[in-house]
DNA sequence: ATCAAAAAATGACCACGGTCAATAATAAAT
DNA sequence: ATTTATTATTGACCGTGGTCATTTTTTGAT
């Protein structure tokens, strides 16, 4: 049982992503039509899928991608001590997360690993996200009664909730910013 | 300017809806099809969008419909007081909500109003969830250092944040009820 | 009853994601 | 260099949601 992959293989993937990426660039990631791509790409349709399960599989990529680059500036950056400090670093992550609403729908979609061992590129930034704000946390001066697992899961929530709300007629006297705030202010350093 | 609605459109709208439901009750709702609909309500396809915007249009009247019917009985049933009671209460909606992948998916997707004015019938239910809720926690004897509104954001973000959860393989360690369970008794009655 | 205007229904058609049997290109063995 | 087995590519085809010009039905006025 071998399986060997063709050099041909890599250079027809690189072409596909970088047609996706071109065509993200000046169209957004709702815009994208797999026929565009391939076209830009030079190849037929079916090999698009041979190369991804379907085109969520290479929004996930795309998507994974610009993630993974805000989180190691997020990694590489002084660590925040203040709730005020901790949405100023996340900043470009939800900025990112809320550019599209189509985007925010994927990320939400697919932010679970479906099944065990086949945890995808989504659902890798999500474990990310939590670790570095766990990181953060523990170092900084929050409450101490339940354990910092605990209050990443929870930013996490809040962040999302937070998010949600931005794409909300209804809600949207409060800005972005402003309503994390007080969610967090209140999970992470309660006055009782 | 004269906007007549004929009586032949009620009962065309009558019939699509009961189509509708039969489907639903012996497949499931992701694995309903439009056509499938038009045919047993013996309607041309054209007529299925005169009646609904879009395929999703109909899902949220068919969805919405169920999660009123909870939310009544919410209403009806005895106030919670505690964590656990809470939860209880919150149980059957919760239970439906996550019933099936392709249900909490449009949940989440419709849960805000995307315009004012035309606040959908499942942003609708997530207002009430939060009423309800609100209410309980204004009777309750929970933390009185932040506005139950506050609170109640905070819940609904958290139920969300555990529904999540349960679609992922990575996290079922823990059952859905006691991760929420968790969260909650972290949130409404912070020790400090 | 007749007719004109408004409302509703129709179904051929399109867009777009996805499939698969057939074909072509590549790697390995001789 | 030839052959063979494996891997990659192709494009006609399908399923399904959604559109719209045309036709049918209803309504209200005469």
């Amino acid at each position: 049982m071998q399986k060997t992959v063709q050099k041909r293989t890599l250079k027809t993937r690189a072409r596909l992503m970088a047609a996706s990426e071109e065509l993200i660039q000046k169209n957004g990631y709702e815009a994208l039509r797999v026929e565009e791509v391939v076209q830009l790409a030079g190849v037929a349709k079916g090999t698009f899928f041979a190369h991804f399960r379907d085109k969520d599989a290479l929004m996930e990529i795309m998507i994974a991608d610009k993630l993974n680059a805000c989180l190691d500036q997020a990694d590489d950056g002084p660590k925040p001590g203040t709730v005020a400090e901790i949405i100023t670093a996340l900043e470009p992550i939800h900025s990112f997360m809320t550019s599209e609403r189509y985007v925010f729908d994927l990320l939400i979609r697919y932010s679970g690993a479906a099944a065990i061992a086949e945890i995808g590129p989504i659902a890798y930034c999500f474990e990310r996200y939590f670790r570095v704000v766990m990181m953060w946390l523990d170092a900084a001066e929050m409450r101490k009664d339940v354990p910092s697992e605990l209050l990443a899961e929870g930013v996490q929530a809040f962040a999302i909730q937070a998010m949600s709300l931005r794409f909300c007629a209804l809600h949207s006297a409060t800005t972005f910013t402003d309503r994390l705030e007080t969610y967090l202010q209140a999970w992470l350093t309660p006055a009782h």
